[in-house]
DNA sequence: GGAAAAACGGCACACGTTTTCCGGCACTGA
DNA sequence: TCAGTGCCGGAAAACGTGTGCCGTTTTTCC
């Protein structure tokens, strides 16, 4: 099981050259032969040689491995937006390591101090909220996703809800719906408010709750009191829309005949699970962490960006506004 | 912002010895005086210093950093899985590392190559589904979570699922509850069928589906067809019993008065969403990691475990048997 | 007071790679 | 033939920390 491990001045003896000589053949610098990069190379593949990163982090500074700091203990946001960065990466052969912090501050300090110890490259900050937050103070290149950084002067990639809030409603204008109402999360909360804003032509005013399901069915009881004749729902969250659409069935109130439903993440998990399947809006996650990853790399190598990148979202139609 | 490090021989040169014996003060290592080590921690401290792990990986060979190694991309189950090892992991300095292999084994050979390159100090190993699965080959540490090797040499942790489906039931029991029917997941997956074949007395046989809310509907009208009179209904997931709750009430059968159901897993988002919440098997998987780590903290130092652990899963009780 | 023993801390090297600097060789042109 | 010019590749230093060995100082005991 415990194979030595092989080391370039291995590679470098059975190619018959020294050990510098073996290092600049692997990586494209210094100046010799094509024949003898070849040669090197051969021995490489050979050997099965695969540096040692410790060696090389030591030396060149660099440590080939970037960080992904979260607050999303779920996962819902981190994990999709974690494929994004590693795609993008893991080209550059740089490793991506995952920290949650669990929304601790103490537990976010220890874990910058320990990135900064071992020579991460560079640091993606995300959450689950998309309120801006404050700065991290470490020194080494940083970039913001999903939620920017207060600092203007920081890179940052998010969604642009507000956008992504308008192309539901013109999905269900375009539908031929006229009065539509819009059912949301919390009203301290960004995400909410700026869908809200976002749509126009409502009928009464946005109706701010909490984002679960639970919220989605009482929010459809009242909405149906006040004005009975909405033709279309469009909500600030899938589980909303989930809870809407139950309510709505469970009052014999057709989805999408007499009144469509949107929701908003396109959280496979709910949006497939309702019935029926829920029209969303996609925050495209992972082009999300491939933007910041990109934005990282030319910050790690010396062309730092600055300013909000603000990212399209995507609207999936499904059942809930075009049937079946 | 760019702070310059702070080196080893800037705390020796500010506490007035050499590197080598500021290493040793530091780490509690050597022959010094309790005096010199007091002065080193001071001169330490007032610098703010952290060591390199670059330099120390380097040197020691100990990276201090563990990777966990999963399938699932969705992080339903590698997720809690990460904070327990996290927990038991942080109190010694060690850092974890996520790498989502995506069920591709070419990426999983990459990624073992890089993680063995990074000189990582030991690796779990963990996935979505419980079948045993073959042993990675590296000249590390390891540990399987949730999934065991079929190496019995190897050390495994996983659930014991059969004790926990029997829990299910006996609960259901103990409420009164004597003519229980059993619908779960496909019956290729061991997970269905461990569970399956723990639930003892029940009325029929077993239904295998998939793990989704559609087929808990499907099933139920099912059950309700070939026995009108069943009293309970153990499911093999959240997902399924959320279905099976939604179906009844659909119908007008009472949760539980009429009907007692079960989910397992104990999915929040599931479990709490439902109507009404489910009493569910929690799987421990924060436990499991934790003792995952333990496992792997033992075979870092040079003593380790053997065979297959098996760690019990943990009722919780909620609407869905108990009632309001 | 002297010698042996114990306590203490410094020196130098190791870890594996990258990179700088420099010397050697071949080739060119006079 | 010799100086000049490029091209190649080797030697060695550097990165920051840990540690074995050994010399020095202090303590202890007779």
């Amino acid at each position: 099981m415990k194979r030595p491990a092989v080391r370039i001045t291995d590679v470098a003896a059975l190619a018959g050259v020294s050990a510098g000589t073996a290092s600049k053949a692997l990586n494209n610098t210094g100046q010799l032969s094509q024949d003898t990069r070849e040669r090197v190379r051969r021995a490489a593949a050979q050997l099965g040689f695969t540096p040692d990163v410790r060696g090389r982090a030591l030396s060149s500074g660099r440590t080939f491995t970037v960080a992904l700091l979260t607050t999303d203990s779920s996962g819902r946001f981190s994990i999709p937006i974690m494929r994004g960065v590693e795609d993008v990466l893991s080209a550059g052969e740089l490793a991506t390591v995952l920290c949650d912090t669990r929304d601790d501050p103490l537990r976010e300090q220890s874990y910058l101090r320990s990135l900064v110890a071992r020579g991460v490259d560079g640091i993606v900050v995300t959450g689950r909220r998309t309120e801006p937050r404050p700065p991290i103070d470490v020194p080494l290149p940083v970039v913001y996703a999903l939620a920017a950084s207060t600092d203007p002067a920081d890179a940052s990639v998010i969604v642009d809800d507000a956008a992504g809030a308008a192309t539901a409603i013109k999905h269900l204008q375009a539908l031929g719906r006229t009065r539509i109402a819009h059912v949301t999360g919390p009203a301290d909360h960004r995400s909410a408010v700026e869908r809200a804003q976002a749509m126009t032509a409502l009928v009464g005013e946005p109706l701010f709750g909490d984002w679960s399901e639970q919220w989605g069915r009482q929010a459809t009881d009242l909405l149906l009191r006040t004005h009975p004749d909405v033709d279309a729902i469009s909500c600030g969250s899938d589980q909303i829309a989930r809870g809407v659409c139950d309510r709505l069935r469970e009052l014999g109130r057709a989805v999408p005949a007499e009144i469509a439903v949107t929701g908003y993440d396109n959280w496979p998990v709910m949006a497939l699970a309702s019935r029926p399947p829920l029209t969303s809006v996609d925050l495209r996650l992972e082009e999300l962490g491939r933007r910041a990853a990109q934005l990282l790399l030319d910050a790690i190598a010396g062309n730092p960006h600055h300013g909000v990148l603000e990212l399209p979202a995507q609207l999936v139609p499904r059942e809930s506004t075009l049937g079946p």
